[in-house]
DNA sequence: GCTATACTGGACACGCAAGTCCAGTTTAGA
DNA sequence: TCTAAACTGGACTTGCGTGTCCAGTATAGC
């Protein structure tokens, strides 16, 4: 069993981010989940929980029977990582005292102020990453390209 | 059991970061686990695992027997947030491709950069972050004390 | 030195994330 | 209509994070 990325971000994460950055590559195509898992090198029935999820909240749309499989549900610049991680392993920020505290209902003390900082500053990063700027980088390694 | 902070921090970072603000505000007199336990509201038998980590590593320093506990290492304003996550719940950059694939040795692709950058602005704002500023915020409400 | 206080270390329990497996359902195409 | 391809849903396993408990050890103070 992989461990999670960073210490921060779940398997499942990073396992939906590959198979979306897939299907936004492959926009013609009906992609099976076996066809996923191989170039993703997720596990197959693994992988196919997570497409699961990710049709229930519409990021993909799923054809079933022979010649079925999946299709990105919008266009790759309208749908952000972050739209995929709130599907399949929601991040929340941190808006009352974990503690319960009464005095800190209404205002975070500086210590959970400081963490909900930190999951704002990643909120930001995500909201503002489209599925078309990482496959249009600049970076010469396409995700999950072996080229 | 309560779950992770935002998604995203465990459990034991949230209650390490309690227990050395604690300590920070208490430079005099050592404190017992109950004592610490109490104010901090972590259960105390787990709260007794991770201070013996956060002692392993240093951070405070223990006294053990009658009129023993525990007492903060160094001075407030030379430890940081990110000195107590690493401690008890390592965060890792990004430098590595997990898939391994060949191409990505050297370069992380689009999407792991990305996630990268996420991991590098949570570790701005822990690196930034000393007790000293928790105790000495501006913010109303001191952390972890109901008044 | 005795004893009560307090930390240490190991064993154990529980729940959830990750992962597998399979019987059931849907559907294109022959 | 039959069949094979492909997804669906549920049961099951495993490992780890969280959390408890207890016997052992260290030590201050009498």
């Amino acid at each position: 069993m992989a461990s999670k990325i960073g210490g921060m971000f779940s398997q499942t994460v990073e396992y939906a981010l590959r198979a979306i950055v897939h299907l936004a590559k492959q926009p013609d195509a009906l992609q099976t989940t076996a066809q996923i898992s191989k170039a993703t090198q997720v596990p197959s029935a693994y992988l196919s929980k997570v497409l699961q999820t990710l049709t229930r909240d519409g990021l993909v749309e799923v054809k079933r029977g022979v010649s079925g499989g999946y299709l990105l549900n919008k266009s790759p610049d309208e749908m952000t990582i972050y739209d995929v991680v709130q599907c399949v392993d929601p991040m929340q920020r941190i808006r009352t005292c974990p503690l319960e505290l009464s005095s800190h209902r209404k205002r975070l003390c500086s210590l959970h102020a400081k963490m909900d900082n930190a999951l704002e500053s990643i909120e930001n990063v995500f909201r503002t990453t489209t599925l078309t700027e990482l496959m249009n980088s600049p970076n010469p390694s396409v995700p999950l390209c072996n080229v």
